[in-house]
DNA sequence: TTTGATAATATGTCTGCACATAATAACCCC
DNA sequence: GGGGTTATTATGTGCAGACATATTATCAAA
């Protein structure tokens, strides 16, 4: 039997004897360098693959303690979050977009404590509606704060693809939840009002500045995957 | 000024440089010789700082062409998902939970495909209510693949519990969507029929075998949440 | 002009070593 | 025994060097 070469193949390895129940949750594992000197590798080469086990929430890591086969599954599921047009782009859909109005406004307190803004400050507002093969799959309403934009945006370009481009990216904080749709969103994503609403709310700073809030509503049948 | 040291700082550093438009999306960065290089430190240590940051979805690195800044922002957030148990006494309440029923029958289609099974394969299928201080916080719609268990579990403790204990976990897949509460669902969330619940769904195998199918409605307020 | 072989290059990975750090175990003294 | 100090230990991080590999750029032949 070829022992495991790579961190790849000792992960996998490593994932096997946990699936064979040869190592059990709440069980320490071998240390590094028993794994390395059975593998025959380098005890980073080892190191690396733990450390990934780790972070995907497999394994649980203490110093000294050693290495154990995790008991509460607190998985770290990583996703994909894609800007719209490569999802619907993705489903092999034509994308388009529709600007449904804008305006400067004061935005509600959940926003502007997101935000972290003084109270009475005021945002510019764009709402659009997002189309997949010209029927609406996502509402975006959005607060965007223009005074600490490096330049003015562009009137003729999709604002999303320009702020992308433009603006420097470190999301802040983004969640999900069900909401049921307003007759507002129901119209406009052509649902019957009060239907379940898929919701994605992502805050968004430059350093210290805050950039924008956006929240989607997605129409029914939208799902989030994740694939380990 | 001095330099950054550590791979976490050089990370810190290298988002900076974005955040201020040093690097502005789409362009090509330094090689890692030249910020290891400016940072008097090791081509691993740079290495590892920018590995990290390809993984959070901020560069994009590609072998001879170099490292350059995304533009479009597929993020990859990474999620914590724990047990409802820890989830509810990490808020500070007391948890419980009550089975609802038990059964043995053939699941739904769309169970059995996520499972891989034949059709009309028979499997154990529990429904479990989920409390936070007494009060149905998720309503579980668990189908469990008896067959392929090491033994059987044991009546007197939380099925969950006890698997996770048990079994090998390697999830295959995760899936959120929001669905409105059927009439039955309502009852037993106490909330009002057709509001919006958020949805969980996780398949779960053991190397090759599926294990188990498990369908977790939220109440009304859950909010599923990512740090950056 | 196109095609195909070849060279150049940046990242990907590995090794072997060293030291830092956190957490546990061992010990000693009262 | 109890409590506090010290030693031990496994992981965390770092460095320098080497080779592997994917991809692009270059250049010559058809």
């Amino acid at each position: 039997m070829r022992p495991p070469q790579g961190w790849e193949e000792i992960r996998a390895e490593v994932l096997r004897r946990i699936d064979r129940r040869d190592w059990r949750p709440g069980a320490t594992i071998p240390t590094e360098e028993q794994l390395a000197a059975e593998f025959g590798c380098a005890r980073a080469t080892v190191s690396r693959a733990l450390r990934e086990l780790a972070g995907a929430g497999v394994l649980e890591r203490r110093r000294k303690a050693g290495t154990r086969v995790a008991t509460h599954p607190v998985r770290k599921a990583t996703l994909d979050i894609p800007v719209i047009r490569l999802e619907v782009e993705g489903r092999g859909q034509a994308y388009g977009f529709r600007l449904i109005d804008r305006a400067t406004a004061v935005p509600p307190p959940a926003v502007a404590a997101r935000l972290g803004l003084a109270p009475g400050q005021r945002l510019d507002r764009f709402r659009t509606l997002h189309l997949a093969d010209g029927r609406p799959t996502a509402l975006e309403d959005r607060w965007l704060n223009l005074a600490v934009l490096p330049e003015p945006p562009p009137a003729d370009v999709s604002l999303n693809e320009w702020l992308v481009k433009t603006v420097a990216y470190t999301y802040g904080d983004i969640s999900f939840s069900a909401e049921a749709a307003t007759p507002d969103e129901a119209l406009l994503l052509e649902t019957p009002a009060g239907a379940a609403l898929f919701i994605t709310e992502r805050t968004t700073w430059a350093g210290e500045a805050p950039i924008t809030s956006v929240r989607l509503a997605h129409a029914p049948g939208y799902r989030l995957r994740t694939v380990v």
